[in-house]
DNA sequence: AGTTGAACTGCAAACGTTGTCAGTTACACC
DNA sequence: GGTGTAACTGACAACGTTTGCAGTTCAACT
């Protein structure tokens, strides 16, 4: 914790005004923009000069506890070395930054270590403690905990891959932001059906993720109304790495029949699925065609660029934090509206799909 | 901002002690592990109860303001689309996550959008407003920037690779953490020396970063004192992006004598260089051994995976938490300690590099 | 019953800033 | 010189929590 001595150091605004023989609300006045016009410009600028000087900074405690609140949200992710590196994360992170500086909010991102026997709700409370609002973005939570936390008493935004497969998201009860992952993988399947290719094989991740469900369900509507189901030997599930791809492609691979594209439960499944393909002497797209999902930046920077399907990660993570701000600034508290935001995904045509080799 | 009846709807201590007949300060002391000992079990118990009934959270300014600080740190990054994509930022930060979540203390990321005019110590002043420490994460600064910093006054932390090349890791006058980059390229180098490579490229991130410069400084001193000082046409700069792997590589190539082994000065460039090869009918590693540098996930992911120098980013973040979180305890300020620390990096070696061809 | 000490409790004073309110000054105008 | 108005200023009371201090209770001893 930090010492309480370092605060003695501090000039504070007392003392700023003691020194030039002012009033503290003199000095609070000149120092804020929003207040400065108050005080007549010589003296201003004597105070001013002189906080800059004594490089004053306001205490933020002081400053919080009169104003009631602070403009800031927290985002709670996972305690996960690799979290960084998931397009997910990233991307979602790095838009709640935007929107977030957009507004002058501050983003404060604190990882949730969850242990079954622990008290969820209170570690949520305590976590989001400095600041307005909450946007969960860790592990997919329990029915229980989702529960818990429609009484949660501050701006709370759960993202849709959170929620366990079993509750539709306008049973949350929570506002909820999400993908939608349907639309997309539907119109990943058709760009495939429409360069004709038929036979097609699935590589998914697993199989309690929310994601990689809706994904399989999006792909599987469309290739059974064309009437090419893949088989069971098509399908493929394992973990979201590229690893999975490689192993499922081997797998598919190794049956007498082979599909001549594949759509993938996201990008790095489909980075090791072109891999596993070159590796077993098939071009890509030449002799495969390969889809993934996310849109992550290596899907543009490797080769064959990869053809998937975009998630507007920035769009959800702009959503989250405008509803958090809203939420934040409506002043009665008119009951919950539930709030789902599910934003589209819409497909990136590049390298690694083609049309079906003949026969 | 957040609106200010928002506040109104909080159940304080005062009344949680009003409703139960007993004193604030009982409820502030029965709430606080510290001082629970100090009242008698039956009252806590019922206080606590009311407490979790009414989701009692304790106003954070009110707590920040009485205890002088609070235990959590900013980390200043740029504002920037991609930043979470680039191992750096990713790693670095989910290490300061780890660090701090160590400690119990809090991580806040703040965005720092610099334009050339503005104060910047006065924005950095602003950003780092609610907390007790800083580490800069975001774009070089000049070096009338770093001057600028000398007097900050709460902890900093600079990563080497903000500080601007002209000015020494002991000379800024601030903590400094960041990774040894002679160390990690003279192993690389040394590496490829072994396998009897003497035909050595190298493929380096732009000439303004001081990251780069320091990994070209240690190739090219382990390659001199070796005799094989690679020509110019050897040596190619461009940004960290895979194109310029890309690039580079087409361009050593189109000359008569080509390398037999490529260094790059990131892993990123080394894929694009991987590919250019393999683009232009090469194999890696029959043809050509390339080495990376930072050691990120996909540097185990892909294929051939990559033999690179590991940038030990988490400890680095550790380190980084660990200053700032002594300088905030350190009572009295027996002035500033100039703090370097350079973490050693390391070479791992994967399917990427193999000896030398004949000939 | 009186004494002692430990265990427990409440009062009141901070912490540093900001907004309200009631002045006080400065200045133009009659 | 008086009046009216606008511009500026300072005193003061919050904001909600924590903590030093000075009690008060209570059980265990003489």
């Amino acid at each position: 914790m930090p010492s309480r001595s370092h605060r003695k150091s501090r000039a504070g605004i007392v003392e700023i005004a003691s020194q030039l023989r002012v009033s503290p609300s003199m000095v609070s006045r000149a120092l804020r923009p929003e207040t400065a016009h108050l005080v007549r410009a010589d003296r201003r600028k004597l105070i001013v000069d002189l906080a800059e000087k004594l490089h004053f900074s306001p205490n933020p405690g002081a400053r919080i506890l009169r104003q009631g609140a602070n403009a800031s949200l927290a985002v709670v992710v996972p305690l996960d070395e690799n979290i960084f590196f998931s397009e997910f994360y990233g991307r979602f992170l790095s838009g709640t930054l935007h929107a977030a500086a957009a507004r002058s909010w501050d983003v404060q991102i604190c990882a949730l270590r969850r242990t079954p026997g622990s008290d969820f709700r209170g570690a949520l409370q305590q976590l989001g403690l400095a600041t307005s609002g909450l946007i969960y973005l860790a592990e997919p939570l329990a029915a229980a905990e989702v529960r818990q936390l429609r009484d949660y008493r501050r701006p709370l935004v759960l993202t849709k891959s959170a929620l366990p497969p079993g509750i539709a998201v306008g049973d949350a009860g929570v506002p909820v932001v999400g993908v939608d992952n349907l639309e997309g993988a539907r119109a990943a399947a058709s760009l495939l059906l429409q360069l004709g290719h038929r036979r097609i094989g699935l590589l998914m991740g697993p199989p309690t993720s929310r994601d990689s469900i809706e994904r399989r369900q999006g792909y599987l509507e469309v290739l059974d109304r064309a009437g090419c189901r893949p088989s069971s030997g098509w399908i493929y599930e394992g973990a979201f790495s590229a690893q999975t791809g490689r192993d499922g492609i081997a797998a598919m691979l190794a049956k007498p029949d082979r599909p001549t594209a594949i759509c993938c439960a996201s990008d790095e499944i489909a980075f090791g699925a072109i891999d596993g393909a070159r590796a077993a002497g098939l071009r890509c797209p030449e002799d495969i065609s390969i889809v993934g999902f996310d849109d992550g930046p290596w899907a543009n920077a490797c080769r064959p660029a990869l053809t998937t399907v975009r998630q507007p990660l920035a769009d959800l993570a702009e959503r989250a934090v405008g509803l958090i701000v809203e939420a934040a600034n409506r002043a009665g508290r008119p009951g919950y509206v539930q709030q789902v935001s599910e934003m589209p995904a819409s497909i990136v045509i590049r390298e690694s799909t083609q049309v079906a080799p003949a026969g």
